[in-house]
RNA sequence: GGGCGAUUAGCUCAGUCGGCUAGAGCGCCACGUUCACACCGUGGAGGUCGUGGGUUCGAGCCCCGCAUCGCCCACCA
């Protein structure tokens, strides 16, 4: 069985690694580990053992929440609540004083059997005389007290709840805390146990115990109340509600809760003092963004008991110790055999313990390995640790842990996040990372979480069939970090249409002559344009240091799509050499450098159509070329300040007034302008003079007459089209 | 019940330090085949910024309340 979960898994690993092959992830894989490979077991046991060897790892036989279908202990990470039909019973239970019935409500009237205590709110003034009386469970005969305890909550149902073991974890609270005795009733399938628990033991109640003996839950609930119903106790008719019921988030079956012995690892639930600790991690991480500390924080405060780690399955990392067998061939759960490091990593159930022979296995003076498994998260809690090579090579886990970042899902912060930041406190004394950014969810176009059982899922190789990696990398890229977004191929076609642009304008630019060896931009307009590009650059670096890819690609969009359609339609004529050379020469060296620089700014969205336009002009991978950056564009200092600005603003203004009047007149954008009269004060003037050429070509206008207007005037354009042919 | 987030154009979303005459893309309308690109271009219509108060010379933004939606946590009598 194992053998076929590892080939599956490496079919699976392949299938993901060719997925993100396509999509273009940069992954270095020959850095590619897996979570049950000997190196990451290695690991996992080893730190394991160090949480043993310092007391933050335990083992304990205690109420667990069980999943009858799995047949295993779960965590109360991976609780989920589900809201499920059900319905209050009013059930009486006789007063042993003669005093007459106590009346309680419940939803699992099953459970009666079960009972050990009454419980009440101790200023519950109804029930205030009672306390420290007792009462007979109706059908079963047993005698149970009638506690007070503040859990209990006056205003719900009667006021007085029945405690059993266990029908809830707040059983499980009252039965540790009021010293109650124990009558389990559920066994690991999810049956009623064949024998009556002790207590039980009237001719009666035993006869009525039969009845559900074997039983499964439901039908035995169905009985219990037949019986309820004959002998008097329930009072009036059940009354259907719909209430959360706690869930296993992979199960099928409510979770019961069976007493079993589980390993555990410290996290805070039950210490104060490490729960102020790990909250205080919580505060030094930088959460990308920073609202999804509350989750941490939630999280922590709310634990109600240590980590469960043990399961019961048959792949996994084991548990990696044996305990020795007395004389009756019980096993002492205090002392158990722990290996060597240097033989880790192991399996208790084929290897055999230092200093016993394998004849001593299960044998009564001998040993037993300890059958369970890890959680999956108790090695995933220790990925910053796998990947850097801990205890394989610490010279390079001295220098890449802590680590910067750790990307993840939302909705893992309990699991993932929460239980790395646990293991890095107790191991390094340290945050595993000082980052971490949270995804939020991708939804269907309806705003729905996509789900297998849903059939709302898209798989992603589709959409890189069909819009291209880059159109999807476009997509994702535009969702900002922590915020669930809806999926898009709307959005893809942009991405597309990106791509697509990117390709054109690059083809566009590198199809001109090559400016002449030195030559750099100096025309007015062409620094403003290098300028409005250096600003981009230096935009969208913060952007990436703040974690915001969405911002840095939306401000590159923006900045390539005036550079096309504004800067480039207004130089392309001098570029032609229109002007001159000299002319031309300045504008082919502005649009290769600015070229050069929103190349490698697209570079981290868009890889493949970056790539090639990048080889078309230059020698290796643009992947590898160095960011754009303020130094780089050093060459054009003093072009981002104000006039800088103004210029551009001057020149779209008076080119976009040219190009609405020839809209307004329902004519080709080509057609020519006979006579354009400026109205401008001066400081307008003046900047358009430096822009003056390359409007009257872009403009198609032969004559311009300049009116000047006082100082603060908005340029205005009367334009006279030439008569079309 | 506690916490967090969202609410801006028909849709999806920007809006950074309180200066806004509130922007973008898609969609829609009109025009245009222009010598990189019709997977294109030019222009246009479209918003009392959820709501009620408050602070301020000035509020989409800050403060208080409310509503709606979503998520996290608690909630099984």
């Amino acid at each position: 069985f194992i053998e076929l979960c590892d080939e599956l898994t490496h079919q699976d690993e392949k299938v993901f690694e060719d997925l993100f092959r396509r999509l273009g992830l940069s992954v270095d894989w020959s850095l590619l580990y897996t979570t049950i490979e000997t190196r990451s077991r290695r690991v996992s046991q080893r730190a394991f053992l160090h949480n043993l060897a310092r007391g933050e790892a335990y083992t304990q036989e205690a109420p667990t929440l069980w999943d009858v279908d799995f047949q295993t202990a779960v965590a109360q990470a991976e609780l989920e609540d589900r809201e499920r039909p059900g319905a209050y019973h009013q059930v009486a239970f006789a007063r042993t004083d003669g005093g007459g019935d106590v009346v309680i409500d419940t939803t699992r009237p099953v459970l009666i059997a079960a009972c050990v205590a009454l419980v009440a709110h101790p200023d519950d003034e109804r029930y205030q005389p009672l306390f420290g009386s007792t009462v007979r469970t109706p059908l079963y005969g047993v005698e149970v007290p009638i506690l007070a305890h503040p859990l209990a909550q006056p205003d719900k149902g009667t006021g007085i709840a029945m405690i059993c073991t266990f029908g809830d974890l707040t059983d499980v609270l009252w039965w540790r805390e009021l010293n109650l005795p124990t009558r389990p009733i559920i066994d690991r399938n999810g049956r009623i146990v064949a024998t009556p628990p002790t207590g039980l033991d009237s001719t009666e109640g035993r006869a009525a115990y039969a009845l559900i003996a074997g039983a499964k839950i439901n039908p035995a609930q169905t009985t219990v109340v037949e019986s309820l119903r004959e002998t008097g106790a329930l009072i009036g008719e059940p009354r259907p509600i719909v209430h959360p019921v706690k869930f296993y988030e992979k199960g099928d079956r409510p979770l019961e809760i069976v007493t079993s012995r589980q390993w555990y690892i410290r996290n805070g639930g039950r210490d104060a003092d490490l729960r102020s600790s790990l909250l205080a991690r919580g505060q030094q991480l930088a959460w990308h963004p920073d609202h999804m500390r509350h989750r941490y924080s939630n999280w922590v405060e709310g634990l109600n008991g240590d980590w469960l780690i043990s399961r019961q399955r048959f792949f996994g990392v084991p548990v990696p110790v044996w305990y020795p067998l007395n004389d009756a061939g019980e096993p002492d759960y205090e002392s158990p055999i722990v290996p060597n490091e240097a033989s880790l990593p192991i399996d208790p159930s084929t290897d055999v313990p230092p200093g016993y022979a394998p004849e001593q296995r299960d044998r009564p003076g001998g040993f037993m390995g300890d059958p369970d498994v890890m959680d999956t998260w108790a090695t995933s809690s220790l990925s910053p640790q796998i990947a850097g090579r801990w205890g394989d090579d610490d010279e390079l886990f001295s220098r890449v842990f802590p680590m910067d970042v750790r990307p993840q899902g939302h909705d893992i912060i309990r699991t993932w996040l929460f239980s790395t930041v646990v293991r890095a406190h107790f191991e390094h004394d340290s945050l595993p990372w000082t980052n971490t950014t949270l995804s939020g969810w991708i939804l269907d176009p309806d705003r729905k979480k996509m789900s297998k059982s849903k059939g709302n899922v898209v798989t992603p190789m589709d959409l890189f069939d069909n819009f291209g990696s880059d159109a999807v990398r476009y997509w994702a890229a535009c969702a900002r970090p922590g915020v669930d977004t809806a999926f898009s191929e709307e959005q893809m076609k942009v991405g597309r249409k990106l791509a697509m642009k990117l390709l054109n304008a690059s083809k566009f630019v590198l199809g001109f002559p090559m400016p002449a060896a030195g030559a750099t931009a100096t025309h007015a307009i062409d620094l403003a344009m290098l300028g409005r590009i250096a600003a981009t650059a230096r935009e969208a670096t913060d952007a990436f240091e703040e974690f915001d890819y969405a911002r840095a690609l939306e401000r590159t969009e923006s900045a390539f799509w005036w550079f096309c359609d504004d800067y480039v339609e207004l130089v392309k004529g001098r570029a032609y050499g229109s002007q001159g050379d000299e002319a031309a020469s300045s504008a082919l060296a502005a649009m290769r450098i600015a070229l050069s620089a929103l190349q490698r700014l697209f570079a981290p969205f868009m890889p493949f159509t970056t790539e090639a336009v990048w080889r078309w002009w230059n020698e290796g991978s643009i992947h590898v070329q160095s960011w754009p950056n303020a130094d780089e564009l050093a060459a054009f200092a003093g072009t981002e300040s104000a006039p800088t600005e103004a210029l551009l603003a001057v020149s779209s203004d008076i080119l976009g007034q040219i190009r609405r009047a020839k809209t307004e007149a329902k004519t080709s954008q080509k057609t020519s302008v006979a006579l354009a009269r400026l109205r401008c004060d001066a400081q307008t003037r003046g900047m358009f003079e430096s822009v003056r050429s390359d409007i009257t070509e872009a403009g198609s206008v032969q004559e311009w007459e300049i009116i000047d207007e006082s100082a603060g005037s908005a340029a205005l354009v009367d334009v006279e089209l030439a008569p079309t042919t």
